[in-house]
DNA sequence: TTGTAGGCGTTATCAA
DNA sequence: TTGATAACGCCTACAA
């Protein structure tokens, strides 16, 4: 494989690498015909610009990063891999790349990689998920001017492009249906109480509770792993109280996948004497047995979206609207009855 | 953010820049007190080397890319966010960064994506999975001379350091297991005829036909998309013969999804009416209901091996085992019996 | 042991 | 409309 460079062309057609680079680029000052014999030349030549050198000079590298919550072997939530491939089919539109690595466990961790990424320019810009509620990325790049958009907004104060989806109501209106469907002892199974996610949906979950008339109980409030394992082992340990709920609200859908286990596990007949549901209506959740009861979000879309705003920012226009609401569609399925 | 380079070092400690690029990277002509006072001094002001400008005058990119062969929003499969997980996990030991895009659905946007990268140089190596018999990508890539490792060889006549895995075996004593359990109509489910494993999957399906004294009936094999909507699609229509079978072989535990639901909607009891069995052992094979019997193979390392090798390629140095053969673990659950 | 200088491929600022 | 030229930040002969 010869590269084939932009000085290659200028003599190939006896111009100045000048010339042609302005031809490539689209510049008005260049005559018609001459921009049409570089084009033609590149496109023959098979020229593609070298990306290195034109990070160099433009001091951009024309790359979004995103950086996996993630690090263990069995990490596998579908939530991520839907994710993933939204950024990865959006990102060409814009010509941009999309750099990708994963966090590991620890948040020292963590702080390091976007570190380097922002010090060593790897990339334009960030895409955030996982929010927390007071989120040391958000502030870190708001200082240091990087741009980037996240999955909903953290509380630091800061400004930026973000999709909000209605964690709140739509947990609620959940309750209310499971409520509707005549269980009566609602848990919740969660996550990490820094997580935007955990608090919002939790908080939809206490406000279903009080228009359903039903008391609130913090035994019944769980912290798991966000995975199906640790929901598996929620859901059974909630089961085993002496007053156990009739139903389990998880705060994903992979948590949800675990506790549907747990409770085959124990012999329960799930739908009647025990409802389950989960959030983000991954793929995986209309095959579950039964099929489970979420609240779906749009997920390729939303990841999309994120990478529409960001490009938007980084080629210095207005993002019409900082904040897009999204609310969750309520899919009801057999996990919480018939 | 001030960007701090090797200049500002330089003329922070009245040095010349060659000075202070030499005991960065560790050269030996240089006064072991000057590198340490050099070395302080970069970690004081934070110094973080350019990436653009290494690439540029390096010649080489540090980054490697993988080209998810995806692009559809439903588009979810465990298996490759394991896969995902595992490259992301191990490209950073290595200093390398990670490229990721989707390659569409259409062949020749594929071709597009490779070509380009290779062109514009935007990586040094490649991951390749999903390899075909007869891999235009393998081909391409060994032409231009880019290293590349993946996982699977093609039929190519190309050697490249690769991960394989005895599908054939592996299958083979999967459909002697549902035999003994007393099976005895088996169906496969498969996908594109062009596919590596498919082919290899496939033939251990019939060498375990073969092994336990059982027709090969052709119409038990099937076409499917790589998708649990395709596994569910073909397994209802199976079951739809005169004669049905009481068995599925599904060429991955995504179909199997797919195929579990499918039993269930049709009133079937999984692992007495009905066997289902899938391949890769993704996490959440564990969780359906009944649990999925499938032949486990651990991806997440896989995916590590393969970057270490590319990593090896890269640096020129000889990879000792060009082919990495693995053994897929039979994991024996209830959707094939008890 | 250290400094000088040239260049990697592009783009941008000048003149011509 | 075009061409020469100087960067961008880093690396590496070669010279001192």
């Amino acid at each position: 494989m010869k590269k084939v460079t932009i000085r290659q062309i200028a003599e190939h057609l006896n111009l100045s690498i000048a010339a042609v680079s302005r031809a490539l680029d689209g510049y008005s000052d260049i005559s018609i015909e001459t921009r049409q014999r570089v084009l033609d030349a590149a496109q023959e030549m098979g020229y593609v610009p070298n990306r290195a050198a034109r990070q160099l000079r433009r001091q951009k590298t024309d790359a979004i990063g995103y950086i996996l919550p993630a690090g263990t072997p069995g990490f596998s939530e579908a939530f991520f891999s839907e994710f993933l491939v939204g950024l990865g089919d959006e990102t060409p539109r814009h010509r941009l790349d999309l750099l990708i690595s994963t966090a590991g466990s620890s948040l020292e961790r963590e702080k390091e990689l976007y570190r380097d990424w922002v010090r060593s320019q790897k990339v334009d810009g960030f895409i955030l998920n996982r929010i927390r509620l007071s989120d040391w990325r958000v502030r870190y790049l708001h200082e240091n001017q990087i741009p980037f958009v996240g999955m909903e907004n953290s509380l630091d104060g800061i400004e930026y492009p973000h999709v909000e989806v209605d964690n709140t109501g739509g947990v609620a209106a959940l309750v209310e249906h499971i409520h509707r469907q005549g269980f009566r002892r609602l848990a919740f199974i969660g996550g990490p109480q820094d997580l935007k996610i955990q608090v919002a949906r939790l908080a939809g979950y206490r406000q279903g509770l009080a228009h359903c008339g039903l008391d609130f109980d913090p035994d019944l409030v769980v912290e798991s792993e966000l995975s199906a394992a640790g929901g598996y082992q929620e859901a059974r340990r909630l089961r085993w109280l002496s007053n156990p709920p009739d139903a389990l609200i998880c705060l994903n859908d992979e948590i949800a996948f675990g506790a549907l286990h747990a409770m085959h596990d124990l012999g329960l007949v799930i739908g009647r004497e025990v409802a389950v549901a989960g959030f983000d209506g991954v793929s995986a959740s209309a095959h579950t047995r039964p099929p489970l009861t979420t609240l779906d979000i749009p997920i390729h879309q939303i990841a999309q979206t994120l990478v529409q705003a960001l490009a938007l920012r980084l080629a210095n226009r207005p993002v019409q609207q900082n904040c897009l609401a999204l609310t969750p569609r309520l899919l009801l399925r057999a996990s919480t009855g018939a």
